[in-house]
DNA sequence: TAAGTGATCTCT
DNA sequence: GAGATCACTTAA
């Protein structure tokens, strides 16, 4: 497996914190004898206070207080009555930004059938696949809390992995200026080997 | 394409 | 306290 990220490694500017995480494993020891690993294929950034499509748009609330705290923290709510999504705080405390993984790709776990190996497109059904829910929200994504986040151990350090920036998903109530910017990071998948 | 779902926020 | 909204998913 690669190395634990460090707090250190999401006290940085949101988008780069987006783009960095692709190709990077979240690691979920939530469900029992169950550990499940995705490779983060899809992330969105969600940057400062003046970033309209963020929940901290608006200042300070109960639901939002974990953006505003410190980095390597996770922001997890619930949306639509239904889906809790997932986010990573990133930046310095009290600059609230963070980080939703949207998709990922498991890498591993008891039940490696064909289903298991689809990918997880969407953040509800990515928190689903981890066992997520509100319990994680604030806590430090460390060992200890039972989710945490590795570097991949096959992409080398000076490959950059190609990254396509698109607008974010389901943000038009941001308005023209914030819906239109380009936050949502994907990875393009790995270029098949010529035979 | 539309319904489902309930917490959260904004305004009375 | 009421009403609208919502960083979505699923079944058609």
């Amino acid at each position: 497996m690669g190395t634990i990220l460090p707090r250190s490694f999401f006290d940085r500017p949101t988008t780069e914190v987006a783009r960095e995480l692709l190709g990077a494993l979240i690691v979920s020891d939530l469900l029992p004898g169950d550990r499940r690993v995705l490779m983060i294929t899809e992330t969105e950034a969600y940057d400062g206070p003046q970033d309209r499509a963020s929940h901290a748009s608006r200042g300070l609330t109960p639901r939002n207080r974990p953006m505003f705290g410190p980095p390597g923290a996770f922001y997890v709510y619930l949306v639509y009555g239904m889906h809790w999504m997932v986010n990573v705080v990133t930046g310095p405390e009290h600059y609230p930004a963070a980080v939703l993984l949207r998709a990922g790709m498991p890498e591993q776990g008891p039940s490696r059938d064909a289903a298991a190996t689809d990918a997880i497109k969407g953040p509800g059904l990515l928190a689903r696949y981890l066992g997520v829910t509100g319990r994680m929200n604030g806590l430090a994504a460390q060992r200890k809390n039972g989710v945490w986040f590795e570097s991949h151990p096959l992409l080398p350090g000076r490959e950059t992995p190609r990254i396509v920036a698109s607008k974010r998903i389901g943000v038009e109530y941001a308005g023209p200026v914030w819906s239109a910017r380009r936050y949502n990071f994907t990875l393009l998948p790995a270029r098949r080997r010529d035979a």
